[in-house]
DNA sequence: CCCGTTTCGTGCACCGTTCTACGTAAATCA
DNA sequence: TGATTTACGTAGAACGGTGCACGAAACGGG
């Protein structure tokens, strides 16, 4: 039946297979693939029909070696963030639209690990890189912007020349929660950081730490401002959290760089019996899905995700399609206001 | 640094332009990289100092036209499960180590786009697969399994002969939560399951179900067997849940296929003002993060997902060294006692 | 009716690897 | 020393596509 014709053994059913089928050249098949110009409708016809009985599908490795891959790589800091999702989602409505795959890679907020899934994504050809989070310095990412598209989702890099940024505003989405804790009578207000290891200011956490700074100052509560710094996650960390809450100074209100720590941090006060926000109020960031759980109760504020994703794969393919400038979005967080602020 | 000796002008370090510079063959080089028989260490050094100065890495795509490419595939249901991370964490450990680099698809459980993506991991050249609670029918795995090594994860089909099964034991995870609901004196104690929607006998759910009603009946309480179908998650769930909970038959205890559903369940129980355990006892299923924190204490049976990820990636490399016979292994969970039970 | 344009289809040279088959020089054996 | 073996290195044909350059046919205008 259908491959009975030129009595070849076994295997794939590669271009020439359909080609020898459809009684047509190698070229034309690939024209068929590529909807490139010059194809007849009778031509095309053929093909396709011979395509669709053969059941081919091209080779994306083969292809990628000459042409485009269809193939986006979206690299991920982990798997278990909880802003992840939305971005993952946002990215994929787009790309899926445009007929493009995706393939992720996980990256464990490892420096050296990112990097060589990057390479590893250049390697597999490609066509754009979505980075997400990444920890990778600006020069480097500049390197590998040269050989590829690159697109970077929530690490400021406002300078960069070779790739975009498209972020949210991560001052103002501290300064969302200062005002808000100021105006509710709060004056003590500190801010839990992760451990400055490895950071660049590029980083999201450090970009709250100076929206949290410069807020507190405008509202002349300088001399109230504290950072606080747990150790990475990963490692112990109930004793740090437990420093801060059973301090004699104690402040009255926390902003937590992100809802990973805020969750954490509000488990350990329940556990110690301060209420929330009676003794103690928090606000987190990245508005989880946890936090919107009524036992937990905790305002966090919102980067939206989706949109960022949906921005960060339009940005992608413009610059796909030539697009030299480089673009520096930020959108507006908002506060979801819960009962924990 | 790296790549600034020879100023060359155009595009990327390929093959030829190391065998060029260490003045040696193309096939020179190739053997080095793979390092092959019939190398002298002269050369090899040579190579490898051409290759260091070069920032030479060879293309992924290129070399799975031919040999392996030394990349796994790793398709997961969706990014926001709780029992993902533990499982990838503990593939990870075990590819990490030999070698290899793994991409992931995120399947979104829709079964369309798990095959596309499957193909698609097909046609980059994956050297082998590893998929994750998928949804794809028994007999469709084995047509990819035909093309490729195939293991799977969290998908029972022990008559599968082209591809290995690895899980935990879903049936006895049931029984163990309906025991300790019997040991505490509850017999009314009911199943929570998703929508039957597309399911097989050979997912996780229906698995589950089958272990919850055997256990029933061995306990005498086969009268008591009740289970109560949630709609797919993403539709509007409020109302079922509501329903369940505001009968006049309340169940006494419910058994959750998933903490996925045990989570917003026990929230709603809780805006109901239903008291957890004194007047519903709640069990989930993969003892997810957020089921340990104090606030939810919710008890849940845990498959030791690091451990299932490295069975899997113990039997991929297995596989993909030759063996032929289907390998399935039953690890057995455990389940985590709080205060929910 | 002739000749310049289009339109359509094909041949073939890539892309960057792997790997088989082969040549040659050195080492071993009788 | 001549005949084998062994070790090393290389040419060149795949692999499965893409896309340029080209030729033939169809078209169309003067």
């Amino acid at each position: 039946m259908a491959d009975g014709g030129t009595g070849e053994a076994a295997g794939r059913v590669t271009i020439r297979t359909v080609a020898a089928d459809a009684g047509v050249s190698v070229a034309a098949v690939s024209k068929v693939m590529r909807n490139a110009y010059g194809v007849s409708d009778a031509l095309r016809l053929k093909v396709e029909a011979s395509i669709e009985k053969l059941g081919y599908r091209p080779s994306v490795a083969a292809r990628g070696m000459r042409g485009r891959t269809f193939t986006l790589g979206v690299l991920l800091v982990g798997i278990d963030n909880p802003f992840l999702p939305g971005i993952y989602q946002g990215i994929e409505s787009v790309t899926e639209a445009a007929g493009y795959k995706i393939m992720v890679g996980v990256g464990a907020a490892r420096t050296p690990t990112e990097v060589q899934l990057i390479e590893q994504m250049i390697d597999n050809r490609m066509d754009g890189l979505i980075l997400v989070a990444t920890q990778i310095a600006g020069e480097t990412l500049e390197h590998f912007a040269r050989q590829i598209p690159i697109v970077v989702v929530g690490h400021h890099e406002p300078e960069a020349v070779g790739y975009d940024t498209i972020n949210n505003h991560d001052q103002n989405g501290a300064a969302l929660v200062v005002q808000a804790f100021h105006a509710r009578g709060y004056t003590d207000i500190a801010y839990v950081s992760q451990s400055e290891q490895g950071d660049h200011l590029a980083d999201v956490a450090p970009q709250r730490e100076l929206g949290y700074r410069t807020a507190m100052e405008k509202a002349g509560l300088a001399d109230h401002i504290r950072v606080f710094r747990l150790p990475q996650i990963g490692l112990p960390r109930e004793d740090a959290m437990r420093q801060i809450l059973t301090a004699k100074d104690r402040p009255r209100a926390v902003f937590c760089w992100s809802d990973l720590d805020a969750i954490p941090l509000m488990s350990e006060a329940y556990r110690l019996g301060i209420r929330v926000p009676d003794e103690l109020a928090i606000v987190g960031y990245d508005n989880s899905p946890v936090a919107a759980l009524p036992m937990m109760d905790l305002a966090s504020v919102d980067q939206n995700g989706p949109l960022l994703g949906k921005l960060a794969a339009e940005a992608l393919f413009s610059r796909m399609n030539g697009r030299k400038v480089a673009n520096h979005l930020a959108i507006e967080p908002i506060l979801v206001k819960r009962g924990s602020l």
